[in-house]
DNA sequence: GCAGTTTCGCTACTTCGAGTATCGAAACCG
DNA sequence: CGGTTTCGATACTCGAAGTAGCGAAACTGC
């Protein structure tokens, strides 16, 4: 069961590097002017090397993001308590510099490029929705349309302002959501 | 007082055409894939023609949505009856072909653009939030809110399923609103 | 009619970024 | 050492935004 190590030279193991690189530029110069070019620079890496790992721009971001994120952390407790935990968790992340960002121009450019509507679909969001459907015991349509209301407003926010919501913002989002759910 | 016109050959009038055509050629190629070359060709009209008139594709999108949505329907009523008015009109408007498509886009455009920020804010933002704050009597801060999440809701929602939101969502949404209103 | 001014369509161009191709050098295995 | 794969570097293709230049057309005022 030993991991079978492939032939030839092994990748170096730069994924964090570039990743931080990634947000950084992102966060320094918006998704758009985030070139690959400059990227690869930042993370002191060729753009081929980039492309070797991820088959897109968008790809590379959607991958940068899924470890941002993390797991979800479920702590338990009630399901208003789960929602709230989930929502404030959601906006603290997205509110780290460059996520943001990546986040809006990901889900922009995959609008109109299938390919990467489904790296986006089953690599970032399917398993967090599918996390929190089990969790909350709510039919599929209603996590959906939860999460929609959550992820939207706080892109619409980060993309009008740039900046991450106010607290009292969260706190309404939070209400309304919880709300929503009984 | 008359109108006193401006020296010169006067421009044509293909506003409307031109109009009718981005929205068209954005329901079926999606906003990325709507080039200025294919709109200017699906109104009849040379490419130069456009950018005498608009400054830039993201600007050509506004004005085109400023034509699409038309003002605010204020039929009186509580200011629970004015907001869900106002909810289900934009929720609307906003499935109607190409018009959210091309919101989502020119929005996103607008992320990495100052200049067409700016456009987007002055003319097509700003009108309806201060018609609403008016109305509503409700402190800027607040309206700013709620705008995100409804437009938020109604555009993560259109990006990700390119479809019109299911009735039953909508409603989740006005009540959602409504209550977070008082 | 004619001079002045502006818009029209057309074509060609510049610019920039995503993604591809090629190649010699380097890193691993047996 | 031979086979295989990755690395960095450079050069390239391609598509779309926006610009430049031009002759023709449409209007005004004389």
């Amino acid at each position: 069961m030993a991991p079978d190590r492939p032939p030839g030279r092994p990748r170096s193991s730069v994924d964090a590097t570039v990743f931080a690189a990634t947000l950084r530029t992102v966060d320094e110069l918006g998704y758009t002017h985030a070139t690959v070019d400059r990227i690869a620079a930042a993370a002191g890496v060729a753009k081929t090397t980039i492309y070797r790992r991820w088959p897109s721009k968008g790809a590379l971001m959607t991958a940068c993001l899924v470890d941002a994120f993390g797991p979800l952390p479920l702590a338990g407790g009630s399901r208003a308590e789960i929602m709230s935990a989930a929502v404030r968790w959601g906006a603290a992340k997205i509110s780290e510099p460059g996520v943001g960002a990546a986040f809006a121009g990901v889900f922009t450019d995959a609008i109109n490029d299938p390919a990467l509507r489904e790296i986006l679909s089953t690599q970032l969001q399917d398993p967090y929705r599918l996390v929190l459907q089990e969790t909350l015991d709510e039919p599929e349509q209603r996590v959906l349309f939860l999460i929609d209301v959550v992820i939207g407003t706080l892109l619409h926010r980060m993309g009008m302002t740039g900046e991450p919501m106010i607290d009292a913002d969260v706190d309404a989002l939070v209400e309304m959501v919880v709300r929503a759910l009984r």
